[in-house]
DNA sequence: TTTATTAATAATAAAGAAATTATAAATTTT
DNA sequence: AAAATTTATAATTTCTTTATTATTAATAAA
């Protein structure tokens, strides 16, 4: 790991709201090329473009070279590592199980 | 809104792992003070009030004054705007039910 | 083969986040 | 009352992220 490739966390990777959007995008098709992508945004080409390197360094998209263009694919199987740890914090979120919790320890 | 209080957004909130590890420290206890929270971590008490502090501004975190301690507290509500957006996903992320889909689209 | 399209990379600039030290304020202990 | 404890805030520094422009390369279309 010395000059590129910082092998990105999936936490860092979804906590960017384009990000988020570029996710939902791809949700939505099988494949989609950059050119396709950036208009959907109000930076250029090349923002869009690194918002997509950091989703592949998280392994959240995949992607190939079809002719000229890129085309890039939806991963979410990073995203499970996030449910994860959500998981853990569900016996707390909840108003109801906090009060039999309470109640428990009387 | 003017000077201070930015109304932090739960998905950056999350992405620091200093942040993540306060989250569960705190899911481990009622209450805990800014002097118990601190030794866990390698930084000084200021940056770890400051990660509080962003805790709070998302609402993950409250805190009370008592005496001349600040005990704050685990409010795991606002995880669950996360859980909702991962929910989107679940139906990708199969690879069963990746495979149905294709089957199914053909 | 020239021109247009598509995209990656490098270099830079600007903005934001994270951590430190220094200072101040409040509360408890001695 | 003086000293110690606990915390917050301000000022500063450092580091990281985000976005831009410029350059290069590759493919497709004219």
């Amino acid at each position: 790991m010395n000059t590129t490739s910082q092998k990105h966390d999936v936490f860092v990777a979804i906590a960017d709201p384009t990000r988020r959007k570029l996710i939902r995008l791809l949700a939505g098709a099988e494949e989609l090329p950059l050119h396709e992508l950036t208009p959907h945004f109000q930076m250029g080409r090349t923002a869009v473009s690194k918002h997509l390197a950091i989703l592949k360094e998280a392994d959240l998209v995949t992607n190939r070279k079809i002719g000229r263009e890129t085309k890039y694919r939806l991963n979410p199987a990073p995203l499970q590592e996030v449910k994860d740890w959500l998981a853990f914090y569900e016996q707390f979120w909840n108003e109801r199980a906090i009060l039999l919790k309470n109640i428990l320890e009387e």
